[in-house]
DNA sequence: CTGGATCCCTATCGATACTG
DNA sequence: CAGTATCGATAGGGATCCAG
């Protein structure tokens, strides 16, 4: 039997050949998480440096206040944002990266040269 | 076009300031494409040798013969799969992924790991 | 400024049945 | 075996209006 080598050269890279069929399922959950629509640019907005709720509807191009705010709210229950409230007056709320969230932008940058590599 | 980098090598803090809104948009692109139901996990089978459209059927659990022929085709227009016919009798039809894919699946292998490591 | 609530429309999905 | 065709249900999305 043959098959695609995915692994090349470090040894710090996972063999996709063994894993079983539970981490199956959790490569397949952990991609249609980043991947669901608008939360990958979000998460790189705030990544960027875009904190407020505004600041990242102006950034992320055509994305409405409704479809932000059902993200933020998905993306902090996973873990990936903090939501920080500045008791002011008006109240400022700020969007912050967790650590898990920071190591997963960290963790989809070869993504991002995959697509680089590969734009034509 | 600038060759950009998700992560610098001062520290912890991403630097992600310098990335255009083009390639934000590629970068939300990409994602979104390997993000789509099943597909990461319809990659990830025939990554793992599984050739034929059955094969696939029944590793990737929950996945119906009509999304998979759905999503075959999308990928292979994406250019991530190729699909080889076999003129016996019956029919045979593999699947394999392409350069493309493969180097594809070697880019998501450190959200694998990234999954991984913050599994509760 | 930061959203919540509502309406409505379309894309998408799962199930079922069928074909070469 | 490797799909295609059809259909009803539903989830997701855009637009708009409203509120603290």
């Amino acid at each position: 039997m043959t098959y695609y080598s995915l692994v090349t050269n470090t040894d710090t890279q996972l063999d996709l050949h063994h894993i079983d069929d539970d981490a199956c399922l959790k490569f397949q959950g952990a991609v249609e998480l980043v991947g669901k629509r608008w939360s990958s640019g979000i998460l790189l907005a705030i990544a960027r440096g875009s904190e407020r709720f505004s600041d990242i509807v102006s950034v992320v191009i055509g994305l409405s206040d409704r479809l932000l705010s059902q993200r933020l709210r998905e993306l902090e229950i996973a873990g990936l944002i903090e939501r920080v409230v500045v008791p002011t007056v008006p109240v400022q709320v700020r969007y912050r990266l967790t650590p898990k969230g920071a190591d997963l932008m960290e963790s989809l940058q070869p993504l991002a040269s995959w697509r680089n590599r590969w734009a034509e």
